[in-house]
DNA sequence: TTAATAAAAGACAAAAATATCCTTTTATAT
DNA sequence: ATATAAAAGGATATTTTTGTCTTTTATTAA
């Protein structure tokens, strides 16, 4: 989503190959991905000679937060520290306090940040995508 | 380890039947981490009759964060937020400086988290080893 | 000394996450 | 129209994490 999201505005969309390439991810594995993301309407895809993938209207605008819940679920910000069933008030586990105040910084960390965000740095060469 | 420390002072050690449903945890899983847990000299471990498990000296004063560092490694404490080989501040990742605070905010709470300030709050019926 | 008890260790199994392969569908260009 | 390119979808494979089972070793108590 990142390097879709450094592309310049109404580019032609970008090839599997290159985005595995570019982000340094099994192909076949980044394809079932971009597959989720396209169904959740994050991507656009293009079949056929010249197709790909490209970053659609409301992709453009989405949070970190968002992209994560659609790949992984909102365990990560919901779930409990300790792995009890519930994270809750009421039967708090001994690190709750504490952790809940890192989880919601992370959370609103996630939620401040959109793609445009992080695709500003790779563009200007202060970020990457690889190692 | 927190229910361990709950245990007051000089207590017999504790079996494993009894840990593992004090926690809720699979007997033979409990066991294997229990096992890791004597290797690294957290816990002390009794065999025979009326044998089990009780917190060591050491284990004692340990934190959360040494803890978490000899079940799961340290990966969590240093490991890139998008995945790359490896986080550094050479080559950052698009949300290392945001992320980087967040796993820091972390890591410093597990530091300063000792199972004696977890066990505290079990004791007082304050927080809770299973939903 | 022996029987019973409990942890240690190692082999094994199941589940989940990660990853690949193959066939089908859709679009493009000739 | 047809050959080709590219994503979609489904089946399969690998790896890691989680979990179990069985045998061995150590300890205690009768
Ligand atoms: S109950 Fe464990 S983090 Fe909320
Ligand atoms: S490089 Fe990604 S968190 Fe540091």
């Amino acid at each position: 989503m990142i390097f879709l999201a450094t592309m310049p505005e109404g580019e032609e969309c970008i090839g599997l190959k290159e985005i595995a390439v570019a982000i340094n991810s099994p192909e076949a594995f980044t394809a079932k991905i971009l597959q989720t993301l396209v169904r959740e309407h994050l991507l656009e895809s293009i079949k056929g000679p010249n197709g790909g993938f490209r970053i659609s209207e409301s992709g453009k605008k989405v949070s970190l937060h968002r992209v994560v819940e659609v790949v992984d679920g909102d365990s990560i910000f919901t779930g409990c520290a300790l792995g009890l069933q519930e994270c809750s008030e009421k039967r708090p586990c001994a690190v709750h306090h504490k952790f809940k105040a890192i989880r919601d910084h992370l959370t609103g960390m996630m939620m401040t940040t959109t793609l445009e965000d992080m695709a500003k740095g790779i563009r200007q060469g202060v970020s990457y995508l690889k190692y």
